[in-house]
DNA sequence: TGACAGCCGCTGGCATGCAAGATGTTGCCA
DNA sequence: TGGCAACATCTTGCATGCCAGCGGCTGTCA
C-alpha cells in the first residue's frame, strides 16, 4: 500500500513530524484523507463529509475537521462552508501549472550546482539503485516503489540546494502533481528504464559539478515525463 | 491600521474568501493572529496560547485552534503538542531564502512577458499611482499605505502570469517576507521616490513587451531592496 | 547549599452537544 | 401542470467539558 508519508509528508505543515508519538488522531485524519486524495480513492468532484470520515476512523468529527483545513490550505481541499469539502477539481490547466512550477525550482536548484557534492551524490545514487530494484521486482503491484523512489531522486536535488522554503514549496507541488498522476499514468517497463537512465546522467552531471548542464538535463526530462503522462491522460 | 487582508488574504487557504458573510469566528481569529504576526506584534519567539486569545476574542478556542492550525500550514507558528504555539523563529538565512523564493518567481514571470498586455499595463499604473499618493501623503502613520501599493505592484506582474500555484505560493512568500521586514525598515522617502522610479521602469518595459528587461530590472530591484534591509537589520 | 522527587496548575487533544444554514422534498394552490 | 412555501434532514460552526501531558515550584534530604 503506498504511504503518503513516503516523501510527501516531510512537507509543510503536515501534522505528525515528531513520529514516535501515539499519533494523534488529527494525524490520523490527515495521513487517511491524503492518501486516499493522491491516489484518487477520493476522486476530484467528490464531495467528502467530516461526519462520514470521522465514523470510519473511529474518531470525532474534530480532528477530521482539523485535517480538512490544513488539506484545503494545500490545495487538495475546498471547504464550502455548511455544505462539505469538495476534492479540488483538477484544472485543464494544472498539468501544466504544475510543470512550470516544478521545472522553475528544480532547474534552479540543479543550475545552482557549481561544485561536487558527496552528499548529494551518494543520495542520488541510493535512490537510483531503488529504481533499478524496484524495475526488477516490478510486479505492478510494486509500482508504486519507483514513484517514491523517483519523488526522492528529484526532491534531493531540490535539498541539496539548502534553501527550506523552495523545499517545501517543492514537496507541496509533488503532491499534487501525484494526485494528477494518479489517474492514468501508463508507464511501461522500457519508459522506466528510460527514465532511470536519464537520472543517471543527471546524477553524472551533478557529480562533476557542472550545473549547467544537470539543469538542460532536467528540463528535458520532465518535459518528456510530462507529454508522456500527457498522452495518457488522452 | 494595517490590514491583513490588504494584498495577503487572496492567498491560498485563508478562509473568509465570500466575504459579504457573518465573518465566522475561524475567520475573525485567523486575521486578529496573522495581523499581529505580520507587524511583529507576536514577535518571534514568542509562545502563544489558545485560550488566551479567546478570551481575548470573546470566542472559545476552537476556531482559534484552528486559526492556529492555519498559520503553521504557513510557516508562522510552530505548534507544540500540549506546549502552546511559538511564533516562528526568523532564521539567520531567512531574508535570503525569500528573496531566491521570491526573485525565481517574480523574474520568470516577468521575463516571461512577450507582448504588450493592457490589463497587467493598467494594474501596474494604478499601483504606482497609489504609491505616489502614498510618499506625497506621508505622515508616517500612512506608510504601510506605500507597502501595500508595493506589494500589489509586485504581485501584478505574477498574476498576470496565469499560473495560479505561482501566484499563490508566492503570496505566501510575501507574508513571511512582511514579518522580517515589520522588524526594521528605515525607509527614508528618498529611497521610496526611489523604488517608485524603479516600478516606472519595469512597468515601461513590460509595456513595451520586453520581458527580458523587465526580468534584469526586477532582479536588481529586488536585490537592491534586499541589501537596504539588510543594512537597516543591522 | 545543592539535588531531586513529587505535586500542582496550566497547556492543549479530542469527544460531545447544540444550533443554524443549505438543500431537496412534499404538498398545497392557482 | 407549474410555482411556491413549509418542512425534514443533511451539513458544518462553535461552545463546552473532560482528561492527559508537561513544566515549574516546592519541600525534603543529604
Amino acid at each position: 500500500m503506498p504511504s503518503v508519508s513516503q516523501a510527501g509528508s516531510r512537507a509543510a505543515g503536515s501534522p505528525g513530524r515528531d513520529a514516535r508519538r501515539p499519533v494523534s488522531a488529527t494525524t490520523t485524519a490527515y495521513r487517511h484523507a491524503k492518501e486516499r486524495l493522491l491516489d484518487g480513492r477520493f476522486p476530484a468532484g467528490q464531495l467528502l463529509s467530516e461526519n462520514e470520515l470521522a465514523r470510519e476512523l473511529g474518531i470525532s468529527r474534530t480532528p477530521v475537521r482539523e485535517a480538512f483545513l490544513l488539506l484545503e490550505a494545500e490545495g487538495l481541499l475546498e471547504l464550502y462552508p455548511r455544505r462539505g469539502a469538495l476534492v479540488t477539481p483538477i484544472s485543464p490547466t494544472e498539468a501544466d501549472d504544475l510543470l512550470e512550477a516544478r521545472l522553475l525550482t528544480e532547474a534552479h536548484c540543479a543550475g545552482a550546482v557549481t561544485a561536487p557534492d558527496p552528499a548529494l551524490d551518494a543520495a542520488l545514487a541510493e535512490t537510483i539503485d531503488a529504481q533499478r530494484r524496484a524495475l526488477a521486482d516490478d510486479d505492478r503491484v510494486e509500482s508504486h516503489l519507483f514513484t517514491v523512489a523517483d519523488r526522492e531522486f528529484h526532491r534531493a536535488i531540490v535539498v541539496a540546494h539548502g534553501n527550506p522554503i523552495l523545499t517545501r514549496q517543492y514537496d507541496a507541488l509533488r503532491d499534487r502533481q501525484q494526485r494528477i498522476s494518479a489517474l492514468a499514468t501508463a508507464r511501461s517497463r522500457e519508459r522506466i528504464a528510460q527514465f532511470i537512465a536519464e537520472h543517471g546522467e543527471i546524477a553524472a552531471a551533478l557529480g562533476a559539478g557542472d550545473g549547467q548542464r544537470a539543469r538542460e538535463l532536467v528540463e528535458s526530462h520532465l518535459r518528456a515525463a510530462h507529454e508522456l503522462a500527457r498522452g495518457a491522460r488522452r
